[in-house]
DNA sequence: CTTTTAATGTAATATCGTAACAGTTTAACT
DNA sequence: AGTTAAACTGTTACGATATTACATTAAAAG
């Protein structure tokens, strides 16, 4: 046990209970609201809370069936009201490979989102790595190319999957 | 003039004709199938030929409003089916970020497509930098995850656009 | 308390992509 | 050549993803 504290970080365990993440992402997307003096209202906040609860990308028709909150079926568009505010807020990616979102997992620090995805297990971590923007960044600049967004999705095998054959 | 030998690498001049690229790639193509025993048939060959003579992305469906060949409109699978076939051969490209394909520009060269795509002008170039995807295939690693394909979108403005106002 | 800005409700529709299956062509093998 | 197997094509239908438009309501700012 005492070399796990050496390893790096790591893809999220599946046996990982986060009910504790989920309650600080909205506590962040409340103060962050609050800030900005935008509205954090019922739609965004239980938008937020389905992705959150999900270790796994979630479409937006699945996060649709989750929002039936009198029974009635909600239309798309409400979905992706609350999601065009939420991406903007940075509090939510969309992973452009899966037409899927998943919560950001590093609020509030400055970066350009890196996704790990694993295509056995589903499971979605973020890299974040200042070497790899950086380095992006770069040689943009040097082929004449001003950035404003990066776009990086990596697809593999994750190590549990991996080590569970 | 002289000193733009010493540029690096640029994004794609708009004023750029670039026959002479499509019938290299045509070219390539048709040797690549020949070597893979591989048939290189009709449909293919328009699609890449369609893909090919575009600057820019083009979506399935742009590309087959250009497949009318005998005036009669194709299903959208036939567009696909071929898409599918050139993406597998490294032909062409598939921008997920804006469901839109493009030809290879680096064909034969071992690469992991990395795109630059301008959202004024919507040209796009490949960055295909190594320094890049070592990177991200090292922390990766380090992140106890195992690569398979890594997605590298950069969306900006290229030169000309920023020169242009 | 009125103005104006932002958010919601609702319906319709656009855009992107795939499944299924019958028919045809091509290549490979007697 | 004739037979068989594999790959490709044609066609229909459908599924999945996302947006437009516009009327209504709620909230914030003056």
């Amino acid at each position: 046990m005492e070399d796990m504290e050496a390893l790096p970080v790591r893809f999220p365990s599946r046996q990982h209970n986060h009910s504790s993440c989920v309650n600080k992402l909205l506590g962040d997307a409340e103060e962050e609201c609050r800030r900005q003096k935008l509205r954090f209202t019922e739609h965004r906040r239980k938008v937020l809370e389905i992705i959150a609860s999900s270790h796994k990308p979630l479409g937006a028709y699945d996060i649709l069936e989750q929002m039936n909150f009198s029974g009635r079926r909600q239309a798309p568009v409400v979905a992706y009201r609350a999601l065009d505010f939420l991406i903007n807020l940075g509090l939510v990616h969309r992973l452009n490979s899966l037409n899927a979102f998943v919560a950001c997992m590093a609020v509030g620090e400055d970066h350009t989102a890196q996704f790990l995805i694993c295509r056995q297990c589903k499971n979605v971590e973020e890299l974040n790595s200042n070497c790899v923007s950086e380095r992006i960044e770069k040689d943009a600049v040097e082929a004449g190319f001003q950035v404003d967004q990066q776009l990086v999705e990596i697809i593999g095998i994750c190590y549990e999957c991996v080590e569970s054959g």
